[in-house]
DNA sequence: TCAATAGTGTCTATAAGACACTATGCC
DNA sequence: GGCATAGTGTCTTATAGACACTATTGA
């Protein structure tokens, strides 16, 4: 009997200034009725990487369209699914908006229910992953929506590192990597106060992201 | 017919102060007589991981035990084995010694030659990343031997990185981690010069060098 | 005018790089 | 003593953090 090849996807987005990851309620045997990561089989005919294979089970199970998505890693083994020996590759997307979809349920990533196979673990691993590389890199900035304010975005570091980040520093060294540019005009108003300034990601950068680590 | 899933392993060591990988001929069909990375199917009776699969395959093919062995990702697809569609983990173990053995041979990491499947970019994949993380990380202590002098490292670091670090930051960098402490009352004397003084991994980062990232 | 958030300028503490200086061995 | 590499001290420069200051809107 050969291994069970999976994939599985865990999506974040930020809700009320907290990572949350997205569940569904499993349809099938084994663990029926559950909450699980969104993931399947790869299928041979139809994927032509295991990377296209969690792009299409995401959009299958959670309706969500290629959001930003990187591989993980694997988790494997006898124990880990009742069906057999198996291995799953874990990619991990981050999306901006708390999507409507009545497929998945939010869940803050530290208040998680009882979670099949070993997907709870999977979850953290991600998480803390996800965490330490905020730190060096310019992931959080899959988290907010293409135009953003410097505080939304500072704000989005903020929630993912879990620490209070100086605002000057954040600014210089956004100017110095030159990976921001003004939306020429475009402001966003929220209280009474001086509407801020629009930023996207430059387009030399726009597909580069996860490439250029180390940049914040 | 069910996907294929295989481990191969990327060993990586210095000689001459520049990186090479292990390489062997492959024995069997497909690509047989061609230089390949050791690789294997995991064997589901007595593997209990993927990584448990490749340290395996790393000691049957190059008999090299038990060196630092650090899951890179997966590579997979229709195409890269003409057995159909595939998909092996990679895993990549960094050692101090340039081993005696007689079943795999070393070439320098930037004048391979001809290799099966996909193996060419798997190499360079994990190359690069090794060169990324040694700017941040302590890997490099895993291509020196157990007991090394800080200008044995320095010179790791490198030759890792490619680029000259200055002395004085760098052993200033090293003391104020910890990471490292004195072989007590042992040097290494190579010349008609100064002896220097041997260090080692203090105890407690013994086994978790490759968590404590970002620390050099 | 005030309240509230956006954005800037500047002072200070820390860390990095350069490089001169001392240390300790063999010849 | 001379030479070669090990290791230290210190000066300078770049960067990070703190925080006060100005800017711009609606009420």
């Amino acid at each position: 009997m050969p291994a069970i090849l999976t994939v599985d996807a865990v999506l974040l987005t930020l809700l009320d200034s907290e990572l949350h990851v997205a569940l569904h309620k499993r349809e099938t045997e084994p663990c029926k009725g559950h909450w699980a990561l969104p993931g399947g089989y790869v299928h041979e005919d139809e994927d032509s990487s295991a990377k296209d294979a969690a792009a299409r089970v995401l959009l299958e199970k959670t309706a969500i369209k290629s959001p930003y998505l990187e591989e993980f890693g694997t988790f494997s083994g006898p124990l880990r699914d009742p069906r057999g020996w198996s291995l799953t590759v874990v990619y991990f997307a981050l999306v901006a908006e708390p999507m409507a979809s009545n497929l998945v349920e939010l869940f803050p990533v530290n208040k998680l229910p009882a979670l099949c196979f070993d997907h709870h673990k999977i979850v953290d691993s991600v998480v803390e992953r996800v965490r330490n590389k905020a730190g060096y890199s310019s992931l959080p900035v899959h988290l907010v929506a293409k135009e953003f304010t410097i505080s939304e975005l500072h704000a989005a570091y903020e929630s993912v590192l879990g620490e209070r980040l100086g605002m000057s520093s954040f600014r210089r060294r956004l100017d110095g990597m030159g990976i921001l540019e003004e939306v020429p005009g475009a402001t966003r108003l929220l209280g009474r106060n001086r509407p801020a300034q629009l930023y996207r990601v430059a387009l030399r950068y726009r597909n580069k992201l996860s490439l250029r680590d180390r940049v914040l």
